[in-house]
DNA sequence: CATTTAATTCTATAATACTGGAAATATGGA
DNA sequence: TCCATATTTCCAGTATTATAGAATTAAATG
């Protein structure tokens, strides 16, 4: 991924109304929402949120798809992953000690819990 | 971190001149740089660094130290974490099939490849 | 204290982005 | 075809952000 594309994600996703949609979308997986699903879960305007789907779309983050009358949308996770490694890239001149907790971190991510069965003593 | 940590992050460096310096600072490592150091090697005007500097010091994503008349700055890796981590958590509804590829991407970023690459033997 | 160097703050202008009402487009069904 | 539903596009007003010139603060040194 390019700065240029970088950029577009992160101002993508630099607003609360389209952070709350991608978020929605990467919860919901890949079977995605139907744009008035979406208006109706986050309570805003159908035409606000047509314009922030489209900076989204725009950006790669979101993709979409006709179905009946609505339209649905997931989240793309590859260009997540492309941002958040593009941020990451050239990291730290090379020194592990620096960067390796964020990597740590990251591959402890709720999403993954489950199934990568880390046992991170979760105080239940 | 909150989502308006997280907005106020992503705003920083969707900026093209922002991203450059926040990237420059996080290949310098945690000595740092002083401004003046990164106006010139970015080629950019000191004021209007200065405002950049700003902004990415409000979003937490760096810190500054004044050393004699320089002021330096350096990348704040614990923010920088955090808001990967916020962008990530609880994401693909549990299935990792879906965002493994993202976190194994993540884990393989070029700053700890070195390492990664090299288990024990040579780990100072 | 005057000078030099480093960096910031002030200020005005220009550019860009956000919002929401109204109109338009697309689809499915009677 | 006519109508209801789903969504988008258009548009104008408002707000925010970016830029750069000029002035200002801060530190070191003679």
């Amino acid at each position: 991924m390019d700065s240029k594309s970088a950029i577009a994600c992160l101002s993508a996703l630099a607003h609360d109304g389209r952070l709350s949609v991608f978020r929605l979308l990467v919860q919901a997986g890949p079977g995605g929402i139907p744009a008035g699903e979406i208006a109706r879960r986050l309570d805003v305007l159908r035409n606000t949120l047509s314009a922030n789907l489209n900076v989204l779309s725009h950006a790669g983050l979101i993709a979409s798809r006709r179905e009946g009358r609505s339209i649905l949308y997931r989240a793309e996770y590859g260009a997540m992953r492309d941002m958040l490694a593009f941020l990451v890239e050239d990291c730290c001149a090379g020194s592990s000690e620096i960067c390796a907790p964020l990597t740590e971190v990251l591959s402890r991510a709720a999403c993954c819990a489950a199934d990568k069965a880390k046992p991170l003593e979760s105080a239940q």
